[in-house]
RNA sequence: CGGGGUGUAGCGCAGCCUGGUAGCGCAUCUGCUUUGGGAGCAGAGGGUCGGCGGUUCGAAUCCGUCCACCCCGACCA
């Protein structure tokens, strides 16, 4: 299949060579620098065709591994009836970073910052038995809290893009299960993207227990300091062939049977005994997901039940599981990034080549750039072609500002004889080629 | 919400103290020269100096007020 026509002469991508003042952190720099985003207002961002790729990326990731995992993908909506929330009792408890709004009705609404009570009232209603559990629903929609203080860019907006999952199950054998399945989707989710998530414990709420997960990326900027065990870092868990049907707890464990705490979870003594010196690592890291089990707290508020076997009346369990999509993206930049831009991930890039035709007014150059460009679309390579006249260094610069995986450099020097060089972001190693060998390395 | 800071062209900034009708670099446009890592020369366009009010013959500049944005802290995905 052939992928869209990308050309830099057509493509709106407003690159800005020098750093806005705004801008503190290394995400939020190159991502506006980058024509990724542009601020609208406090912690409220447009995103722009190459923002809104990486965006689209993630969120394709986020969704097969979801399904994969057998939940089912549906869409609420972003404005919700304020009844609901008082029915939780959270349109009391939650506090000025709930937007509230009035329609023209002057009825009661808010623009959601999660959607636990309007999932809650989906099910009660619909579902009946203990037969027609478990069910794990998730959605990819935009959130809104008004936080008093939003900063580094999209990594702490008000307005962001969210995947969150609810489990809806008849016991806490089964809701664990529902959670472990959440727990090693995540886990792959996160790899797929290039980072490794090392899940931590966090705070459990009322229930108690060891049912709530942060996933946190170690990046300097992170927010927050964490300690873990090493061995964290080892295990690949995308060599594992998982089979969501069997039980996921030996799986899991091998995770929760380390130690991995933030700093407000820590506790230095346990870490001190549990880990041994050379094992002990600690850094600044970011939370990218948080899952958690909160048992009957909605359910019961909501009168969220089903029927038993005995016909007896069950409150339902519950968990609710997150991941940040938006932040993802500034996640993955503060991950992958040098001074000269952002180096993407493969499987995030928005294209996965630039091509870079340093003097599109030369014939050969021309005729060649042409040619590897048509040859990467039909091969369905994403492919960006840098096609506007101007200097090479600006060209080179603007290419790794934005990060792609593979730059496909054809320039006059090369171009009479059929060579093209090929330079890789990441290693910055460039190899003059033959066109067919270098497309055939940025396919492979 | 406490403390601090900043608003002047698309981006980065100077000018403000000591009022006199707005400037620099980059970007943009035109021409010539250049051409493999953010070019050179010549010219051009682009501003209600965050808003409102006041002082003054005259306000980007002084005074008041409001707003926006940023940073530190508290809070949080």
């Amino acid at each position: 299949m052939k992928s869209k026509d990308m050309r830099l002469s057509e493509y709106f991508l407003p690159t800005l060579k020098e750093n806005p003042s705004e801008a503190q952190i290394a995400s939020h720099r190159l991502m506006l620098r980058a024509g990724m985003i542009r601020q609208s207002s406090a912690g409220i961002y447009s995103w722009l065709p190459l923002g809104e790729r990486v965006l689209k990326k993630i969120s394709e990731i986020v969704r097969s591994e979801q399904n994969i995992a057998g939940a089912q993908e549906m869409l609420m909506p972003t404005i919700q009836p304020a009844d609901i929330w008082k029915e939780s009792g959270r349109y009391d408890a939650y506090g000025p970073e709930l937007l509230r709004i009035r329609d023209r009705h002057n009825r009661d609404m808010l623009y959601g910052p999660t959607n636990e009570e309007q999932i809650t009232e989906i099910i009660r209603s619909c579902v009946k038995s203990y037969r027609d559990l478990p069910k794990l629903l998730y959605h990819i929609q935009w959130k809104f809290r008004d936080e008093v203080r939003p900063r580094f860019g999209i990594m702490r907006g008000r307005e962001f893009l969210m995947k969150d999952c609810y489990s809806f199950d008849f016991n806490y054998g089964a809701a664990r299960r529902s959670y472990n399945k959440m727990f090693v989707a995540y886990l792959r989710t996160f790899a797929r993207m290039g980072l490794t998530a090392i899940p931590m414990r966090a705070e459990s709420g009322p229930i108690g227990g060891d049912m709530s997960h942060e996933f946190i990326i170690m990046a300097d900027t992170g927010e927050s300091q964490v300690f873990c065990h090493a061995d964290c870092f080892d295990y690949n868990v995308l060599e594992e062939l998982v089979d969501y049907q069997s039980d996921l707890e030996p799986l899991v464990s091998r995770w929760t049977d380390l130690y991995a705490a933030t700093d407000e979870q820590h506790d230095s003594s346990e870490f001190e005994r549990s880990v041994p010196p050379d094992k002990r690592c600690e850094a600044r890291g970011i939370e990218v997901g948080h899952i958690f089990y909160f048992g009957t707290k909605y359910s019961e508020a909501m009168g969220a039940f089903v029927s038993g076997p005995d016909g007896g009346r069950v409150t339902m369990e519950m968990g609710s599981y997150g991941i940040g999509v938006s932040r993802l993206v500034g996640a993955i930049i503060e991950a992958n990034h040098d001074d000269d831009g952002i180096i993407w991930p493969d499987s995030v890039a928005p294209f996965r080549v630039g091509v870079v035709n340093l003097k599109p007014e030369d014939h050969k150059c021309n005729v060649l750039g042409g040619e590897v460009y048509e040859k990467l679309r039909t091969n369905g390579i994403d492919t960006l072609y840098e096609d506007r006249e101007g200097r090479a260094g600006v060209k080179f610069a603007n290419m790794d500002l934005i990060g792609l995986p593979w730059q496909l450099i054809i320039g006059p020097r090369g171009a009479a004889g059929g060579r093209v060089e090929l330079k890789s972001r990441k290693t910055g190693q460039r190899d003059e080629l033959s066109m067919e060998d270098a497309i055939k390395r940025v396919i492979a």
